[in-house]
DNA sequence: CGTAGGCTTGAAAAGCGTCAATAGGAGTGG
DNA sequence: CCACTCCTATTGACGCTTTTCAAGCCTACG
């Protein structure tokens, strides 16, 4: 257990929290006095697996995550993807027995919380449990959009739409550079974000490529030529994001 | 504006809220004690619609009701059905601008709270706030496994997914009897709700009976002939809904 | 170098969509 | 009570998107 201080990891979850309500001066501090544990988890690893009785929420604060759910066949749906800043593993430990899984995509550092006292800094601390359920309903919003993006849209839309999303949240968590971004997926894991197979999943990056949407150096690297072009393509609109006119506008 | 009484109809947000957290009687009052209008909305008919600003919040009291996103081409993907005891809308109300519509199945009976009363209820009274935080993080869950549903599973497991989650919420608010009901939904809306055609959905219904897992005296009566069975070909799992024991058990 | 994981590509099959036509039931107005 | 209309359900034929299976290739890393 550290102790919160002027540099501390959970900065970047008063960042976090900070986006959608005004904190005050008390709210910060209460929410950097918060107890953690810093961890370090490498590729593939879980935080929690479906049907564990979950006991940890945590901050990631570098590195990339997926939530997923695997079906009967074996196959596996990937949920949601998360960054530096988000919150992961709320929803499971707030819920007892976990509906999904945590895996890492990269080695992430993650602060680790006991649950107990997030719920006991929500309940003494208003604004910041309005904060934290704010950030849970915008979770809600993303998940709609996933299931429209998947029930919805061919695989080249599909394809198109997670590229904005995923570009628009790295600038927006302070990751982006332009529009050129790795992508720390492989094209089985995009498949499973998409509900598509890694073969398809090839195939219509490729065929963006061809049509001047996107550009690869090396296939984990995306750079998107004309932001514009590939949202009209993804029907990507990013209202679902909730973001708030102090960040960082759509164009780019 | 009426006020709390022995019969308010906020009693049925009493029960959906005393589901996952223990209120103590004045937390009930103070439910109880919310301002609210009754409104009655008919078939078809939006509560909000997607891009709106959201003002009002809602219980429904009565009847069904789903929430649904365009896309560009311009059909339609439901993302959620709900029922009675369902809080509706505070996803819209609370985060600004619409990120979905909200529409009714059959006729509804509301009962409309203003936003900034829930917010403020929410601060007052620690307990409520989390029992609708939780509210909002079962949500979530059930929004991953539909990510799920229109992700990972073929058409079949999807409508027998469907009509099992369909039936065991009935039963837990209360609405079912046996493995009997009556599905609000044309076969249009269930394509909506699957990612399929109505065409598509209507052979795969038929196929289902024709199997003798469901069978139907009208098109939309559901009789499932099987639960057990009916749960293992749409690989259903009922933990996302993550009901306490002291709800109607799963085997019926 | 040698192995493993990820990327790429081709050919064929399958599942689901599209188009189109028919039928039944509920409500409406004459 | 009948004619009419609209909405929903149903079914067939055909086509297309995506999957499946399979093979080869590249690159990082031990």
């Amino acid at each position: 257990m550290n102790r919160a201080d002027r540099h501390s990891p959970l900065e970047t979850l008063v960042r976090t929290l900070s986006c959608r309500v005004d904190l005050d001066k008390d709210d910060r501090s209460a929410i950097l006095a918060l107890p953690f544990t810093t961890k370090t988890l490498e590729r593939h690893h879980y935080l929690v697996r479906e049907h564990d009785i979950a006991t940890r929420s945590g901050v990631i604060l570098s590195g990339y995550a997926v939530r997923s759910k695997a079906v009967a066949s074996g196959e596996r749906q990937i949920v949601s993807i998360h960054m530096k800043g988000d919150l992961i593993d709320l929803q499971n430990s707030l819920l007892e027995k976990s509906d999904h899984s945590v895996q890492m995509l990269t080695t992430c550092e993650i602060a680790l919380i006991p649950p107990e006292e997030i719920l006991k800094l929500a309940s003494e601390r208003p604004m910041v449990g309005r904060a934290m359920w704010l950030e849970t309903l915008v979770d809600g919003s993303v998940f709609r959009e996933w299931i429209v993006n998947v029930g919805r849209r061919d695989a080249r839309t599909r394809i198109a739409h997670l590229l904005c999303e995923f570009s628009l949240r790295l600038k927006v968590a302070g990751l982006g550079k332009d529009s050129n971004y790795e992508l720390p997926m492989t094209q089985e894991q995009l498949g499973d974000a998409t509900g598509l197979t890694s073969v398809h999943v090839n195939r219509t990056i490729k065929a963006l490529e061809r049509e001047g949407l996107i550009e690869r150096s090396d296939p984990r690297a995306i750079h998107i030529g004309d932001w514009r072009k590939l949202a009209e393509v993804g029907d990507f609109d990013s209202n679902y994001l909730h973001l708030r006119e102090n960040e960082p506008a759509l164009a780019g």
